[in-house]
DNA sequence: ATATAATCTACTATTCCGATGGGGTAATAG
DNA sequence: CTATTACCCCATCGGAATAGTAGATTATAT
């Protein structure tokens, strides 16, 4: 299950693309209108900020606003941000990979090849969308 | 992320598969074989019975059985007794279907229309996946 | 200067997972 | 009959992760 953190995220990246002109929107705004707990959102924008989507503009007027054009965030990048591994399993996994302890023989487990081959799936899917994608 | 749950469920189905023959098999060897608690591994396989997929036999050389052949058992099946939900949100399952409170128009949700697709593609390849396929 | 709004740290409450253990019942092979 | 093994219910427990909260600080527009 997707966690609220990054369901959070997607729908306020989505609100910000969907926005006419890039001038900065309060933290609070998004958390009105998307019915997300501000302190919560917060924390997720700041993620988002850090980690290259989202700048920044303090004081009054402030707020946040998208960087890049929607087009050019790829879904695949901000799924790994905000949730962690595609994969559904750490030993299918590119990224986060880790063997599994219980696991004698990787090459014979029955659920890693299960889990590669969904994993795989995933991946070229959220590769294939854009924040521009999904928002339009 | 998969549950062990899932995975210990997996686990022991592939190792009844790869039996020689299909005496039954019992509990203890299996969890000693695929390094999964006894306890728990033991309410995996009542539900994996009680959903059909298992046969057991009581009293000395007792244990667990498959009762389908490999080839007629499909993981997607077996990943919604065990795992649940395919989908990754909610509102985006068809066997486990649940509106998302915070959402206001579902056909305009963005992280839905991602979620959905990713869905769908998991689906089918859960579907075209037997035990056959993965054990062998 | 003042109000606004992001930033950052730290904290809390709840929930779920994986596992453990107890205890007893029912069926079956020898 | 006896040993074995599945069946079944329950209670607990630590640890991790989620989701959300509080409060103080910093930057900026007017």
């Amino acid at each position: 299950m997707l966690s609220k953190k990054t369901k959070y995220g997607i729908k306020a990246l989505t609100f910000l693309a969907r926005q006419e002109d890039q001038t900065p929107v309060a933290i609070a705004d998004i958390a009105k209108s998307e019915t997300i707990s501000l302190k919560f959102l917060e924390s997720i924008l700041l993620l988002l900020r850090h980690s290259g989507f989202l700048g920044a503009k303090k004081g009054k007027g402030g707020g946040y606003y998208l960087i890049k054009e929607p087009k050019d965030i790829n879904m695949a990048h901000v799924y790994r941000i905000l949730e962690g591994p595609i994969a559904l399993l750490p030993c299918a996994s590119h990224n986060f990979y880790e063997p599994c302890a219980d696991c004698s023989d990787e090459t014979t487990c029955a659920v890693r090849k299960l889990m590669t081959e969904v994993r795989d799936n995933t991946l070229l899917i959220l590769e294939n969308n854009t924040l521009a994608d999904i928002a339009f």
